[in-house]
DNA sequence: TAACTATGTGAGTATATTATCACATAGTGG
DNA sequence: CCACTATGTGATAATATACTCACATAGTTA
């Protein structure tokens, strides 16, 4: 059985996973690894309106997956520590695979 | 703008982590890392009703996450690649990078 | 064949997530 | 102060997820 410490521990890792289990967050991380980027570049680039934007960045920002700065008008977000893109390194390498068993198969025809 | 090819990229990618976010299914890779293990296993060590788990289990098939082999009455789950553990460290590290944060905080009071 | 075990699935309910619209807030500059 | 820009939020509706229960299926063994 799970013990309370590590119950914990998986609400934490989902909350995180979360926050990342979306293609518009996905995008967003994605271009921020270019830098710290504003409200209304984020929402042109992603292609979405800001409000929604909006609120998939605060939510990335309460998951601690994000940090933010705000400077006159503007906010700019960021990634909060660089092992947040590790998440689409990983997601990557499991698509990969994928691809290889697809090989196989189709090469098994 | 975002181009088709990589708006696919992070609809799969979206998948995969979504696929992952869940305590539970968290619960299970981090169980799996130990190696193939049954349903019945599985559902015991997480604590939860067998066709919940059952569910779980073939939704992380289905992504790409897991894979079974069938064994008499028993099927046994797997991690479908170790990268999929990786995951699990990159969420530990956003955590850690988490509590660095709160630890400053505190000393701020 | 009949009883049994392990697993998966359909239906229903409860809950969570997402997108949208209209509006609120906050900072900027005339 | 007023018009303007950038951002965030409340309410709503649409959709997706999760859990439970009962039942179906498939393999095992007496």
């Amino acid at each position: 059985m799970i013990d309370k410490t590590k119950a914990l521990l998986y609400e934490r890792q989902a909350e995180i996973a979360k926050a990342v289990a979306h293609p518009l967050r996905i995008a967003v991380l994605d271009f921020l690894q270019d830098g710290e980027k504003c409200v209304c570049e984020i929402a042109e680039h992603v292609g979405s309106e800001r409000s929604n934007v909006s609120r998939h960045l605060t939510l990335m920002v309460r998951a601690g997956v994000l940090s933010c700065r705000k400077d006159g008008l503007k906010v700019f977000y960021m990634l909060k520590t660089p092992c947040v893109a590790d998440f689409l390194g990983c997601a990557c390498r499991v698509l990969k695979q994928q691809a290889k068993d697809n090989e196989r198969l189709l090469a098994a025809l």
